[in-house]
DNA sequence: AATCAAATTGCAATCGTTTGCGAGAACGTT
DNA sequence: AACGTTCTCGCAAACGATTGCAATTTGATT
């Protein structure tokens, strides 16, 4: 059961007696061709289901009309719901996708930023891996083909950015949870230098300021590995203190679902006792009970933004690229883990 | 800012006054070239940071070491670990991935195999559309370039197929179920001819008839759209009735939880009157009050396994390919929502 | 009928790499 | 010194498509 070959130009040259380059002018309604024998080569073509090798036009074109994206996990929700706006632009704009994972490891990150521009795709998206320390690699890549990064991404590297105002998205949160009446809110972070994390706990800072309350450090916890398990964890930490918070505030859906489940174990109230807000507006968001308030940030916009954004650089390479950052809106959606009527 | 062109091996060969021919053998290790110039042409060939065209490789080898992947959603959570799994076993084998997202439209998917194999790709790896009517389209492909289907397959296409034995993970579901002491199990499913739907049926019949239990149709509900509301609208008929059950099993996790949360409402305790299972191991599962106990699908292993099969279609498409239909063990997990001590 | 312009078509190069074959050089054998 | 091997290397074709330019045909004009 031998596959069959692909018929080329040159197979309905012969047959028609034609020259290889004819056909190909028949076929692309150069004008030169008389409308007799562009009808002969339309039909042949037709009736032999011809179709250009893609493969072949590209090589000659120099032109791949691939986009090449990175990153850290695939099967991460928010991720995926940004993948799914790409592949929609790019489909919707002619560009097809090869993706890769970091999986958060930054020497793969390179070896696939290379083996990408190697193979010669259009342009690159990118989410930078996890503590991605040099990014000298990147830089490399950036005089060599368009890159535009997205979600995770680095000051340090001089391309356009999409990503979410997270200072304001949480300061935003942080303001809501102080318009319900509380007083005393607590934050669960990351320690590692984590381009988010540092953002959003600006955002917490700057509203308790605006708000005029204090900021105690006791109720500022970080970890290494922002996961429900931890949240779980340090909102036990946050309950056995003489002074609990009201609130809880966790950068993450995954760390307030932690919160929460902790919560209810010791039968505290939410959100009379203790309000509870997260970050992503997960899958997860609204199967916890209470159903959890979020901040919900459009990953398809982010993934098309990034397209559009990629597409222009692609085809206009001329004009010089401003460089710029786009912040796309985020909305906070407030559910029964700090509601009150 | 324009980028810079990539080298060639032209470019080495006249800067070395070398053939191109002899350049590339020796940056091959063929065994013609003397040591000398090797070593001539590999430190240049450092020095200039040269790296083969892989698209000019690709395209004289008719071999593009790309595979393409048709899902109905990328979002997914299975799909996407199964996704997950076809990356890590390609980039091991030294494929590249497109992925492409059919959104459960059939016209779209044949259009995307179209372009997938208009574009040269080695091999193709789908999961169907829901409702795919007519495989015609399919079986065209399957002629011009290697196919394995996974999760969502048709018998009525021959080629090898990685599922997992879905009346089989039923059954085990059920009969656990028949085990903690349940007698009346309901079943929640899928109305259209959802090819993993009905053997799941097949399953729970088979538990039913083989531990002697009668089958009541009034406790078989069926439904178009899979959902979590529809699961906890059903449920909420099955609580009403005058003769409820006293166990639910629901072919889906969204499902599952639609009925966990109608439940809770009218404070049926879980898993004592009624018991709950549920089929996917979503994330959702453990984050329900209380914990789901579903069917766990390995979908790492089953992305692993098509990308084995269709690689090695690829690689050895004399041999004729025994097409196979594998089916990956599902494990049972045993939550709250189903435990008794 | 001769000439010229316009309309059609073909030649050949090109993209970057691999590879069969042949050519020339170096070397050893008699 | 003549011949045959063995080493090295370059020529040219090939993959499938596009395209500038030249070549050919056609038709029109005088």
């Amino acid at each position: 059961m031998s596959k069959q070959r692909n018929i080329t130009l040159k197979d309905l040259a012969k047959e028609l007696n034609l020259s290889i380059s004819t056909v190909s002018r028949a076929l692309n309604q150069h004008p030169d061709i008389k409308p007799s024998t562009v009808e002969r080569v339309t039909t042949l073509a037709k009736q032999r289901h011809y179709s250009p090798n893609l493969f072949a036009k590209s090589f000659r074109s120099r032109k791949t009309n691939i986009l090449g994206v990175i990153v850290p996990n695939i099967a991460h929700y928010f991720t995926s719901t940004i993948l799914k706006g790409i592949l929609e632009k790019a489909e919707e704009k002619g560009y097809r996708v090869i993706i890769s994972e970091s999986k958060n490891n930054e020497v793969k990150q390179t070896e696939m930023l290379q083996t990408m521009t190697q193979f010669g795709v259009d342009g690159v998206l990118l989410a930078l891996a996890r503590k991605t320390t040099s990014v000298t690699d990147v830089l490399q890549i950036l005089n060599r083909i368009p890159l535009v990064m997205f979600d995770k991404v680095s000051d340090k590297i001089p391309c356009t950015q999409i990503v979410i105002d997270d200072k304001e998205a949480a300061f935003n949160a942080v303001e809501h949870l102080i318009n319900i009446g509380k007083k005393r809110i607590a934050i669960i972070k990351e320690t590692e230098n984590s381009f988010n994390s540092e953002k959003r706990f600006a955002g917490y800072l700057k509203a308790l300021k605006e708000h005029n309350l204090p900021i105690d450090e006791k109720i500022i916890l970080s970890t290494e590995d922002i996961s429900l398990t931890n949240g779980r964890r340090l909102t036990n930490i946050l309950i056995s203190m003489k002074n609990p918070p009201d609130a809880i505030f966790a950068i993450t859906d995954n760390a307030a679902i932690g919160a929460i489940k902790a919560l209810n174990k010791f039968k505290i109230k939410i959100p009379e006792q203790i309000a509870v807000v997260g970050f992503s507006n997960s899958m997860n968001s609204t199967i916890i009970q209470p159903a959890l308030s979020t901040v919900d940030q459009p990953g398809n916009k982010i993934g098309k933004t990034a397209v559009k954004y990629l597409i222009q650089e692609i085809e206009k390479p001329n004009e010089d690229v401003s460089i710029k950052t786009v912040k796309i809106k985020t909305s906070l959606i407030i559910r029964d883990s700090s509601f009150t009527a």
